[in-house]
DNA sequence: GGATGTGAATGTCTTCACAGCT
DNA sequence: AGCTGTGAAGACATTCACATCC
């Protein structure tokens, strides 16, 4: 199969967004040009991007909606729901736990860990935080693929050396720190910071293109 | 001047983060590898994107770091703080008001505005959640440039038509709505459930590869 | 010697535009 | 008539490779 970008898989992820949405709604069918407004994308995207796939509309038609978004699903690895675990409950981490977006998606936080003794034994949520040192035992009881990291940055390394060793295929990262993972593991950083300063950048430029 | 890409503007970013922690050291020079084996960039990539905005480097020794720093400050308009209002105070939009990440790099959150008459008056932080619709008169009288959508999907699109004729020029946007805004408004979409497909993706796809 | 700055080459992604199906 | 599927073209981004300077 040839390779699928980035950005191809990311709108695929838009697009399953919008079609469960109809799908809720019974509708039978979607077009590319309806998927594509409410994405941000254009209709020629969608069509090329689904059919990196396979050739799943019809002419005339449209996409059929329950069809295409269980291709999706399958696609993605999204048939079953997946055990997640958090390492870092602070501020940021409880409010992931918290966040109910990840479970509608399918994304269960099964397990919170931190280092400190003061967090360690608090609820959050129907979960409690559990001391660090039993990520070990835990992940070879219970693997799990996908860990999220909201450590502070410094010790985001050596918690991911950890995971890794302990068989973690993806890690969502939400510090600072560029972790260096072996090859099979699939890293994804998530900086807020940096999404901020780009509008930062955004803003300026349009003052400076007006000058 | 040039057109600059967002993803140089991303790794601006990261460059920025890189220098202020050796700034801290007090080191003097970083080089262009230097960057870019910890931002996950390539040294051809970090020099390519600093020379669209002048010529910063001396050849032989690198970048001078606090120069440097600077330059990228008054590039991304990060010179002075700014402040931004949240409004949506659920799980998420609390997190955020007490993540200290985004105070860290002068982004100051000073209101926070809900509808839920539960919530309002509530503290957050050093912060009480504002009714929401006292957010026109506040923005007259203190406007903003940045705002974060923290609501419920549902009525983000409302809320964005709000902050737009309140002058509010950039929107980071963390609910799944696709925000039409007037073109001098800059929105972000931060979607963490995109994220987690997108790892899902790749740990599905290194599975069928290996087939 | 060692690192920058940058045209040229390459690679990747997006858009166009239209043939082909329903 | 309407909308997909897709080669070809075009736009954009990254990498190469080397002349240039400290």
């Amino acid at each position: 199969m040839q390779k699928i970008s980035e950005s191809t898989v990311k709108r695929l992820s838009l697009y399953l967004r919008i079609l469960e949405e109809f799908e809720a709604k019974n509708h039978e069918t979607l077009s590319s040009e309806d998927l594509a407004s409410r994405t941000g994308a254009t209709s020629a995207q969608v069509r090329k991007d689904l059919s990196l796939f396979g050739s799943f509309g019809k002419r005339g038609l449209g996409y059929p909606i329950s069809e295409l978004s269980k291709k999706i699903r399958q696609i993605m690895g999204l048939e079953h729901p997946s055990r997640v675990i958090l390492v870092g409950a602070g501020k940021l981490g409880a409010a992931l736990v918290g966040y109910h977006g990840f479970a509608e998606h399918g994304f269960n936080i099964v397990a919170a860990y931190d280092k400190d003794r003061k967090r360690i034994g608090q609820s959050l949520g129907s979960l409690k935080v559990t001391a660090e040192d039993k990520l070990e035992a835990d992940l070879r009881r219970d693997p799990v693929d996908i860990a999220i990291i909201t450590t502070p940055s410094g010790v985001a390394q050596e918690v991911a050396d950890r995971l890794a060793r302990c068989g973690v295929r993806a890690v969502l990262n939400f510090t600072n720190t560029k972790l260096m993972v072996p090859g099979e593991i699939v890293v994804k950083d998530v900086n807020m910071a940096v999404e901020l300063e780009s509008l930062s950048f955004a803003i300026q430029n349009q003052y400076r293109e007006a000058i």
